[in-house]
DNA sequence: TCTTAATGGTTCATATAATGAACCGGTGGA
DNA sequence: TCCACCGGTTCATTATATGAACCATTAAGA
């Protein structure tokens, strides 16, 4: 292990939970030298990847590690930064996987996988912007939004499909509310005949919806079983996703998708 | 110097103006072997702190940085974040340092500082809730925000100082523009007498203006010269204060604030 | 009050890990 | 075909990271 590597993974043992850190403290978790340490703490301090409170002489994160992130996410399109968590997502799985950013009340394509496992899997055709009530994308954003949206939702004809009366107030209200206490939204031969689908919304970095991701099976392949299995594949990625995009997930969300033990362990 | 100090210098070679670069790229840059700067990469890579294109392998800004630097946002308050970059600005002015940030139309202190260097400074009390029209901030604040903005502050009452109409609308309208122009706000004993100030806008990480930075000085210190002079130092600072909370400065507003060359030797 | 055990930080002989000249294989012009 | 450049690798040499022992300070505990 390059010495490089022992002073980033330094890094990662600060979380939510412990964020400021003393020299001891990385000592015994690291269970390196404590001299090792503190020199490695001081060059990650001098290069402002972390920094050190003057009263208490614990350790921080650093601002070099927001103005690096602010260039990654200026410079680098939400394609890229989407690509190996979107792709392993896609392996893993076996099926097409999708993601959609709103722009208004529009699903707009952003990027997809898929993968060649399954003879028959869902093929990808830019079917360009489906209601939001006619799939999971659409359902899975709504359900973790502010009240207010789905009101104007409800309002706007683009949000479901043409020739087609408003979807019932009270049952959407009720499926949406079945949505957040599950953590994921699933679909069943609602857009396209043969085609389900299991979604989960992405968070920007004020912990707000703004997009979705999504996989679609055939709907011939598997019942409940298979969206379970696929929403809890989705579910375990979701905060990868998000904080993929430079976003985070509200601390609840995160435990509905990833059990307690799990956290711990990570 | 040491190799974890080579390897994140690697890191800040990386810039909006050339956001992915090749080992020969870094190799000219650094003027160090080829194969110390690629054990450096992969090293990096590793941690995910870079990534690297599959077809051009030419090397970007990783992942590591959005997880880490959410994680910190969102662990440290922001007045830590602040503190150092305006520690530093209040000592080089000499003068009171003020971190705003708004609410509503309410201008809340964030953080402040204060140097002792000249013997008559400009005193700090909480005078709570300064009216937008009466501060730089507030000029500061509606000049740098879209134009809807300027009409919902005109119709509040609590924007002005209590027992006076509206400002002139015109007269507004014409004083933000050349505060947009020139980069920053100023004031000359409008709030309190004896007191004027200074300030630039803060943006977030969607480059919208939320906050505000000014230096008050007693007007009796020094007139244009004393003005100009702060109002520089302030604008030279005007990107680290913002990206230490986590936001970015709009490009032509950053041309605006340091001129090209001194961007290009940073 | 004196002890003890934490804490953060430093020193310096030692050993390990970083270094760089030379090398490889591939690609894209001239 | 040649040549230059690219990203990447190898291995003897050397410089650098390491860690046991040390110091100074703080805060309980007896």
């Amino acid at each position: 292990m390059s010495t490089i590597a022992k002073a980033l993974a330094l890094l990662d043992l600060f979380s939510e939970a412990q964020p400021r850190l003393g020299l001891s403290d990385l000592q015994r978790l690291t269970g390196r030298d404590k001299a090792t340490v503190h020199r490695h703490l001081v060059a990650l301090e001098q290069a402002g990847f972390l920094e050190q409170d003057a009263a208490t002489r614990a350790y921080r994160l650093g601002p070099a590690l927001t103005r690096l992130a602010g260039m990654r996410t200026r410079t680098v399109p939400e394609v890229e930064m989407l690509r190996s968590v979107i792709d392993n997502l896609s392996r893993d799985a076996g099926e097409l996987v999708h993601v959609s950013r709103l722009q208004g009340f529009d699903l707009v394509h952003v990027h997809h996988a898929e993968e060649h496992d399954h003879p028959v899997r869902v093929s990808f055709d830019a079917y360009g912007l489906p209601p939001l009530f006619a799939t999971a994308s659409g359902k899975a954003y709504l359900a973790f939004s502010p009240g207010g949206v789905l009101d104007l939702a409800l309002a706007d004809p683009r949000t479901r499909l043409p020739d087609t009366s408003p979807p019932n107030r009270l049952e959407i209200e009720a499926e949406l509310k079945r949505i957040a206490m599950r953590g994921y939204a699933s679909n069943r031969d609602a857009l396209r005949l043969g085609v389900s689908s299991v979604a989960i919304p992405i968070f920007d970095a004020a912990s707000r919806a703004f997009a979705t991701c999504s996989i679609a099976y055939p709907t011939g392949r598997g019942g409940k079983a298979t969206e379970t299995h696929l929403a809890r594949l989705l579910m375990q990625r979701g905060e990868d996703i998000s904080q993929a995009m430079g976003g985070a997930v509200p601390p609840q969300i995160a435990e509905l998708w990833t059990p307690r033990q799990e956290r711990a362990a990570s």
